[in-house]
DNA sequence: AACATGATAAACT
DNA sequence: GTTTATCATGTTC
């Protein structure tokens, strides 16, 4: 169990534009059968809360699929979108409120091997982890994870000696969420300047 | 009916 | 190499 393991206190905090920033640069990992893939967060966005027209919880809805959504920080909130894909978010702020944060991209470092093979490539390129759904099929992300701890054993967050200056950090509006009117060019989608593994903008 | 997307193919420059 | 179009596939409200 590695020392730098992000604590608690680091999820409960609420402000979640502040987290989504502060996560670029750290490491996500993930233990499954036995096996141990890794990357570095270079894209994030953040989803706040009922106020948000973007957030599954907008309006202050509850349902089975935004229940986790409202848990304490420090979980994963995984959900299934366009029939075939998982994207995972880390649940941020107090119990009740339903603040997240979206993982759109990391750089692999650790496992390369086992995420080609989730993945089906041969080869190490920016298109193994450069969207939501790629990254977790690579680690190996699926439904099961929904409301998993990112304190356990399995899946976590650490630090990792990358220094992210701020003017490293570029800001710009999120993805994929033209349906939510002026939140929709809120710039809460956060990126490491220049990384090649960031996503592609669709336009 | 809409969806916080990805893979592929075809037509560009 | 880049942009544009199309489809896959099933849960959610």
């Amino acid at each position: 169990m590695p020392e730098n393991k992000l604590p608690l206190t680091f999820y409960l905090r609420d402000d979640v534009t502040q987290i989504a920033r502060e996560l670029l640069g750290k490491r996500l990992v993930t233990l499954k059968d036995g096996v141990l893939t890794a990357g570095i967060i270079v894209e994030t966005e953040a989803y706040g809360g009922i106020t948000d027209r973007a957030s599954h919880a907008f309006n202050g809805l509850h349902s089975a699929r935004t229940r986790v959504l409202y848990s304490q920080g420090g979980i994963a909130y995984v959900y299934f979108i366009y029939g075939m894909h998982y994207m995972l978010n880390v649940v941020t702020g107090k119990e009740g409120v339903p603040d997240a944060v979206l993982i759109r991209a990391i750089e692999p470092q650790t496992g390369v091997e086992a995420m080609l093979e989730r993945r089906n490539m041969k080869k190490l390129q920016p298109a193994l982890t450069n969207g939501p759904a790629k990254l977790t099929r690579a680690l190996g992300i699926d439904l099961e994870w929904n409301g998993y701890p990112f304190t356990g054993n399995k899946l976590w967050i650490e630090d990792f000696k990358r220094e992210v200056r701020e003017s490293e950090i570029v800001s710009g509006p999120r993805i994929g969420v033209d349906y939510a009117g002026v939140d929709a060019r809120r710039p809460w989608r956060f990126w490491i300047k220049e990384n090649p593994f960031v996503s592609k903008t669709r336009s």
